[in-house]
DNA sequence: TGCCCCGAGTTGTCTAGACAGGATGCCCCA
DNA sequence: TGGGGCATCCTGTCTAGACAACTCGGGGCA
């Protein structure tokens, strides 16, 4: 007849969440507190949580605790925005000019941000992307080669990284600010909330009307959430 | 290290029907025969078949069994055609023309089909879509109307049911044969797959080319599933 | 000061058993 | 022969407790 305890709690919180009484990042009470406060068993807080989890509400980390997800602005995964694409879809001329393509060492901050051990082997490459001759993007990535195994074998004037990766992994977007220093315990954590391994740090450099952007994206496979967090 | 005992058996089912081992239709052993199989307690094989409900592989019905579900074409839902978008997108002109709007009581077959009461007030409503002037479609449906309270105040001249009714609720299609006699126990189980109640009947007889095509759909709000049965 | 280790807190998983409620087939009775 | 009731099987949910693995901060030590 009524709703199940687990639902109970479950709409407890996504209610606390979706009034702005929790907003992202903060912490969701432990299981052993809703326990008590509901005074049910920790298999059923757990039920209510995990379905959270696959709804995108909330961030689950092992030993840390429970933490409110950023927001989602789309029900769909945030598509690649290539700047070949862009660049077509404009009509002018697309050329990709490749600097630089090679194995490297990861060090100890590519070492953090990738989750891999400092010494691990990347894929590095630079790119430029020219608009009608004009340098437009400088591009520079460094990849996981677990996940992009045939990275260094492609001919980038013809394929971009983008139509590579998204078809060698299946891949959705986080993004990050751009400031590049030591993540501190706060980031740490939420690039912990990821629930694989970061496979691919990009850094781009793009010059529009005589202004210069800068942006740095961090990828994992398999993870929908977006953070807006610098590091 | 190795993979909890709940995605063994997770994977062990999902190999099975993928291999083809099991089809639509077949009957999954129940947790009592995978904790045995397994030696694991019951609440570890609920955990394994519900992530599998999760994925559409299976479909669990309390008293009778969990079953492989109907194989799943696109990864997402199926979007819903509106005669009107596929009028528009030719650059022809499209005219609904409302022949019928009431209040209707359900009939047997009609109660068996939305999962309501026989005698229970039903919306009704008859339209006919024309393209460029000349009959296109035939529209008539029947709507729940604890799930589309406006119905009848809709201005179907302006608005399609389709806008309005994904508007008033988050529907996700279920699509049927057409033949429409008294369903038998298999199919009635099916309809009882459904997490929710149905809320829309939906049959429709399209003109084209001298062609007439018919086609009945029945709706549930959340569920997921499409069905292929007839009934 | 800087580093390491440890302990408290937290989540992930699992068990053995329990009760509720729907589905189904069978038997008995009219 | 047909229908109702009942036993049985099945899923859904929940408990109380347990162990493993991980995080994080603080205290002790070099």
């Amino acid at each position: 007849m009524s709703a199940p305890a687990w639902k109970k709690i479950h709409d407890h919180v996504l209610a606390k969440i979706r009034a702005g009484r929790w907003v992202e990042g903060d912490r969701v009470p432990s299981e052993a507190e809703l326990c008590e406060r509901f005074g049910v068993a920790r298999m059923t807080v757990g039920r209510a949580l995990r379905e959270l989890v696959a709804a995108q509400v909330v961030v689950r980390v092992k030993g840390a605790g429970t933490f409110v997800a950023p927001p989602r602005h789309h029900a769909t995964v945030v598509e690649i925005r290539s700047i070949a694409d862009e660049i077509a879809a404009s009509g002018r001329r697309h050329e990709t000019e490749v600097l630089l393509l090679e194995k490297s060492a990861a060090d100890a901050a590519l070492a953090v941000l990738m989750g891999v051990k400092r010494g691990a082997r990347l894929f590095h490459s630079r790119l430029l992307h020219r608009d009608d001759g004009v340098p437009r993007q400088l591009e520079e990535r460094w990849v996981n080669p677990a996940l992009a195994p045939d990275f260094l074998a492609q001919d980038f004037t013809r394929t971009t990284p983008n139509e590579y990766l998204t078809r060698a992994a299946p891949l959705e977007q986080v993004e990050y600010g751009i400031e590049a220093r030591q993540p501190d315990a706060e980031t740490r954590r939420r690039l912990a909330m990821g629930r694989d391994e970061p496979c691919l740090l990009l850094r781009r450099r793009t010059w529009s009307r005589g202004r210069v952007a800068s942006a740095a994206r961090l990828w994992h496979p398999g993870n929908r959430h977006q953070f807006t967090g610098r590091f």
